[in-house]
RNA sequence: GGGCGGUUAGCUCAGGGGGAGAGCGCUUCCCUGACACGGAAGAGGUCGCAGGUUCAAAUCCUGCACCGCCCACCA
């Protein structure tokens, strides 16, 4: 409408965990990488939701065929409800974060990343959920209050004296490395430097003093276990420890025996828990010190915050694996500081939204772990050599040719090997596992752009201008998207960033899968239609929540049909006028006088939306309508109808048709259906191609009319009602006189529109009467 | 613990130094010629609390309370 192109794509994320958690549960199936591809499969029980119970393992390539097959359906569905909608995405631009263009770039950005530098590998201890039994990245996490209990647990100092420790979890016991105290803890100042002994297991382990041991926290001594949690890190990385670890992927701890654990009754201990879950092994470790005599009191309930991948119901842990890490900044004060300029440079509305941003970056601890143990992703593009003993060379990875992308490393073999030598010593293994799916939905400007595709479209395109999105994700798609961009392309990847809201239910919980409150789209637009719902959704502000409200729907069906009714009404008034002079000229004050504040209203309204104020937008065309129908339209039907005359009657018809050419367009971004099949009753060609209606040609009409005219008009009609309602009279009743007294300035501004005045309210005749302030009398 | 938003009519919200606003809901009235899937009128508020600045504060400043969220804390 504003006269330029526009590329809007749309695109399906539908790689990761909420599309694999789908399909075991539709298909009733789980995804083993042992198992070899069956052709032939069929799933079990398509199109039944079946219990996790009797899931059947598959391979991995059955499991992401159907999780294709499973998200092509579902896209088909949402793409449905999106048209319905009236979405003006560009369905001709549409992608699938898992289809072969997403791959190939996704793949293709990540070896430039290795190339530079930007992408590496890494052995170490990282967040791991035990469900999933993959690694996660710091964006992924959440916290949530749970009940623990703190253990008071005694160690035993070398002269046989007791050393109390207070945690929450003792099942880690057995993979204590050290135990640590604040250096200016002077309760303990003796202790440092000395050994102790671990209860039950009999391990001896160092008291080392740290500045993150805190002396108010339990008993002031902290046990370090590898690992508990990522402060435990932080001590086994600078003090410099060994790794015990006990927990393996399953979330199980580890068979015994440990070798560390050298004592027959430390090893005996241990096989209480061994093969334990962390929860079992909780309580058993509790009780293995209680029959000991090791517990200092009784355990005492707490409630504390705990990780957890926000997809996950149990704890994290934290267990040393080899990942791909791109660096984000969280280990490089420059490059953080760069990032945190990229976040200033973006034009953010509404503007606080950026502080998450800033206090994202400036809160990063490590690089973007960006491996996942899972199936249905874009692969990591490489293989690893197998030396003679069938161990990968983890330094060195083999890269495809760029032109064979998009690869899958567990299906094909690397350049210069056959895949006969999959697996064999000599040979070759693939990579395992998959990227983030924000490794791809990050480089969604490139892949809707056809990065390294289509260099034309790509340099048209790109930087885009608005990435529209709401506020959870900012630390993850808008963070991650403003990375990749700089590390590709040294700039954003678009100007501005639109931050939304969250839809609440109306007990103001935010709507999620996961609390079942979910209202879904379809009944209510079948109930309400597109425009309705769409005229709440436009009623929220950017960066405020909005309450789902079938009342505010109602209002906006109520909208979509007075605009129909209003313009069933003018066109009809007008239509005579039309086909009689088809040059329709306001002349009447009224009438420019109408067009006039139309102008100022088409004016504010093209610069809300410019200022991404869509609701302001809306709300003062739809004031503005209003008065048009209620007021302006009453004043004026008389004389439409030709009861005062051809020139009168063309006057009016021209103003009528001006307003609702405007007002339709005016409305039009928001309520698609109504204004395109009002527009198509009298004019040519689609109301959302016609030209946007800026201010100017409704200033020439109104020619230099006083816009206070429409007001004092409206007030004294207003008066008219007012009366009659008061006097329990129809307001079609006819009625002697309205007396209106006022200033001279004001009751000029009155005199032209007497006779409008006198038939909208059935008025014998209208009298102005000068008096300091303005009044107004009805005579029944 | 740090931060960001918010607190205005019964509800949902706009406004942001000088008249307390809209819609819904409520009450009453009206089948009037575009619309009864409608229309008209009315009632309804110590603008969270306490200070301060100012001739003037819902609006600016300070503090506090409460709600929501983001981040941190996890021995």
């Amino acid at each position: 409408m504003r006269g330029k192109a526009v590329f809007y794509p749309i695109g399906w994320d539908d790689n990761g965990l909420p599309t694999e958690r789908r399909v075991q549960s539709y298909f009733g199936v789980r995804c083993d990488p042992s198992l070899p591809y069956d052709p032939a499969f069929n799933p079990p029980d398509t199109g039944r939701e079946r219990h996790s119970g009797a899931q059947v393992p598959i391979s991995r390539r059955n499991f992401v065929e159907l999780c294709q097959r499973l998200t092509e359906t579902d896209e088909q569905a949402f793409e449905t409800i999106w048209r319905r909608l009236g979405l003006s995405v560009d369905w001709s631009t549409k992608y699938r974060t898992i289809g072969e263009d997403a791959r190939v770039i996704s793949q293709r950005a990540f070896l430039r990343n290795l190339a530079r530098g930007e992408a590496y590998q890494a052995e170490g201890p990282t967040l791991w959920d035990v469900t999933f039994q993959t690694a996660v990245a710091q964006a992924d996490l959440e916290d949530r209050e749970v009940r623990g209990v703190w253990h008071r647990i005694a160690f035993t100092r070398p002269g046989g004296s007791p050393v109390i420790v207070a945690t929450t979890r003792p099942e880690l016991l057995p993979a204590c490395v050290a135990l640590v105290v604040h250096p200016d803890d002077e309760r303990y100042a003796a202790l440092v430097g000395s050994t102790v002994s671990t209860p039950a297991f009999g391990v001896e382990v160092p008291v080392l003093a740290h500045r993150l041991a805190e002396p108010g926290k339990g008993t002031g001594i902290a046990m370090v276990c590898t690992f508990g949690d990522t402060t435990d890190i932080t001590w086994w990385r600078d003090l410099r420890l060994p790794a015990r670890p006990v927990i393996g992927p399953d979330g199980r701890l580890r068979p015994g025996p440990l070798p560390w654990i050298t004592s027959p009754e430390g090893q005996a201990a241990y096989q209480r828990l061994a093969g334990l879950t962390v929860t079992a092994a909780r309580r058993a470790a509790a009780d293995v010190l209680r029959d000991h005599g090791l517990l200092a009191g009784e355990p005492e309930p707490v409630t504390h915050p705990v990780r957890f991948y926000e997809k996950g119901d149990r704890p994290l842990e934290i267990i040393t694996t080899r990942q791909w890490f791109l660096r984000s900044g969280g280990r490089d004060d420059q490059l953080r500081a760069v990032m945190a300029e990229r976040g200033r440079e973006l034009d953010w509305h509404p503007g606080f939204m950026r502080v998450r941003y800033e206090d994202w970056v400036a809160g990063l601890t490590g690089d973007w772990l960006v491996s996942r143990q899972r199936f249905f992703g874009v692969p990591i593009p490489v293989w690893y050599r197998l030396d003679g003993e069938g161990r990968p060379d983890h330094g060195g990875p083999i890269l495809p040719d760029d032109a064979a992308l998009p690869v899958d490393p567990a299906a094909e073999p690397p350049p210069g090997y056959q895949e006969s030598q999959r697996g064999r010593p000599g040979g070759f293994a693939a990579d395992p596992d998959v990227m983030d799916t924000w490794a791809t939905s990050s480089l969604t400007p490139q892949i809707a752009g056809r990065w390294t595709l289509d260099d034309d479209l790509f340099g048209r395109v790109f930087p885009m201008d608005l990435r529209p999105q709401a506020h959870e994700i900012i630390r993850t798609w808008l963070f991650y998207t403003v990375l990749r961009a700089h590390a590709e392309h040294h700039g954003l990847p678009w100007r501005h960033a639109a931050i939304s809201g969250w839809i609440l239910d109306p007990d103001r919980t935010k709507m999620s899968k996961s609390s079942g409150n979910v209202v879904t789209p379809a009944a209510v637009l079948e109930e309400f239609g597109s425009d309705a719902v769409r005229y709440w959704a436009a009623s929220s502000r950017l960066g405020s929540d909005v309450t789902f409200d079938t009342g505010q729907i109602r209002i906006g069906r109520r909208l979509a049909i007075k605009i129909m009714n209003a313009t069933r009404f003018v066109l009809a008034v007008s239509a005579a006028s039309a086909s009689g002079s088809p040059t329709l000229s306001p002349t009447g004050p009224l009438d420019q006088a109408m067009l006039g504040r139309l102008a100022a209203v088409a004016e504010e309204c093209t610069a809300s939306f410019m200022a991404y104020d869509h609701a302001r937008a809306l709300e003062r065309t739809e004031a503005f309508f209003w008065t048009f129908c209620d007021d302006y339209l009453e004043l004026v039907k008389a004389r439409a109808y030709g009861e005062r005359g051809e020139d009168a009657a063309v006057s009016a018809a021209g103003a009528l048709r001006q307003a609702l050419s405007v007002l339709l367009r005016l409305f039009a971004p928001v309520l698609p259906f109504v204004c395109e099949e009002a527009w198509s009753w009298w004019q040519e060609g689609s109301v959302h191609l016609a030209p946007w209606p800026g201010p100017e040609p409704l200033r020439e009409l109104a020619a230099g009319a006083d816009p206070r005219m429409l007001d004092v008009a409206a007030a004294a009609i207003g008066a008219v009602r007012k009366a009659k309602t008061e006097a329990r009279m129809s307001m079609r009743a006819r009625v002697e006189a309205l007396v209106v007294s006022g200033p001279p300035d004001h009751l000029a501004l009155l005199d032209p529109v007497r006779d409008d005045l006198a038939a909208a309210g059935h008025l014998a005749r209208v009298e102005l009467r000068p008096a300091p302030a303005p009044g107004y009398d009805v005579l029944l």
